[in-house]
DNA sequence: GTGGTCTAGACCACA
DNA sequence: GTGGTCTAGACCACA
């Protein structure tokens, strides 16, 4: 229901917040569209509810999602989510692709990557 | 001695590790060039030798120093050193490409990314 | 809690290392199962907390566990553990054998060895 | 004039031990052959004379070579060393390789190595 | 409660 | 002097 891995060693709160930020930067949350209740989360991936508010909260303060009291969470509209996150993740990629550069890659290397990733269609979920 | 500045949140035995990486990475320091001694250098950054000692450690363990007991820790040979930081580099670009998919970037954007920063003719190395 | 005896000369860390990597390998842990918490082990053993932690640390580190801070650590899927115990057994292997050849054993003896030893039907496993 | 490497973590005395005693085993060193001296080893390798004298003392203690004060040292004759000293190390390898079917290496694995470690031939020595 | 980090300080074998 | 190990004890964020 929310396609999240939690994984490695970085808190949970903060996996859960950027595995978000990516479903909606990517729109497979869609502008207005109703997150799943704090409970129902903590519940589906077996953490503490405390942990889920955490990265709800944290969602919200950035404007990526907004909040009505006793209805639920809701993903912010269009201008101020999807486009702004994806400038980010390209500003993110295009840093690690310079370093991987300097640290003498070929490009045939990242090419073979990109391949690798991209053509892994679908289901990056449920191991 | 060691020109590094310890700063951030970050653990001190990590940023230790990345800083003598980027030394060597960069050729500032040379293969089998000895390092300063795990008390030396707690001492002059004011740092406790088992954090130090922690650093060396983990860096021995990548393979990028060699440590001989009574004796001190050396800049590996510039093989296994150069085969390390690019292994570490593989994995950081793999994770970058990993996110850049889950946040909806197209492959083709990341293609012309790959396309713009490695036809930016040669030497873009050494910070 | 995990029927381990330290004795000898070698690194408390090493023998707990090695203590519990047979207790996973023989899968009287098994995947996914929780490891007793580093504070409790260095209780029941006598030993300082650090150095379990150490132990674990490493353990993590070969992939043979995970650990999720704040919550315990877990013997790793057996996929995981299966390849990391595999990989330590080639690289010991490895060594035995340049040992050998070293000591001057003709290869036709080796070759006599691991015929003998593989040709012993099936199932020496498991000790 | 002793081809032997130095590396890992071991001490330097036990290497040296150890290596001799696979010069000895192999008969790459015979029988009342005359070994370098201490102060010559110890150049050559660039370590402690100490050290040398030490992994000597050991040798001789265990019956592998034998000193003659003012003269020099010698390989021990046949009985003692090279027959037992192969013996010996023939149980350890069949030791690894038992441990090596017990991990699950399949046999071609097995002939693989072998077959990769007695091809190098010749030049053990000068990384 | 849990793993993780860090300090202060001791001791060891080896060189 | 050098790296390596270990203890005792503290503090942290997270759950």
């Amino acid at each position: 229901m929310l396609d999240i891995r939690l994984e490695g060693k970085a808190p949970i709160y903060e996996q859960l917040y950027n595995g978000i930020a990516q479903l909606i930067s990517s729109e497979r949350l869609k502008p207005d569209e109703k997150l799943p209740a704090v409970r129902e989360v903590a519940k589906q991936l077996g953490i503490n509810p405390n942990t889920v508010q955490k990265a709800y909260a944290q969602l919200e303060q950035a404007g990526l999602i907004y909040s009505m009291p006793a209805k639920g969470s809701y993903v912010a509209p269009r201008t101020h989510a999807a486009a702004a996150l994806r400038a980010e993740a390209v500003k993110r990629l295009e840093a690690s692709l310079y370093d991987a550069k300097k640290s003498g890659i070929p490009r045939g290397d990242v090419d073979e990557l990109v391949e690798k990733i991209w053509s892994t269609d679908r289901n990056e979920g449920n191991s």
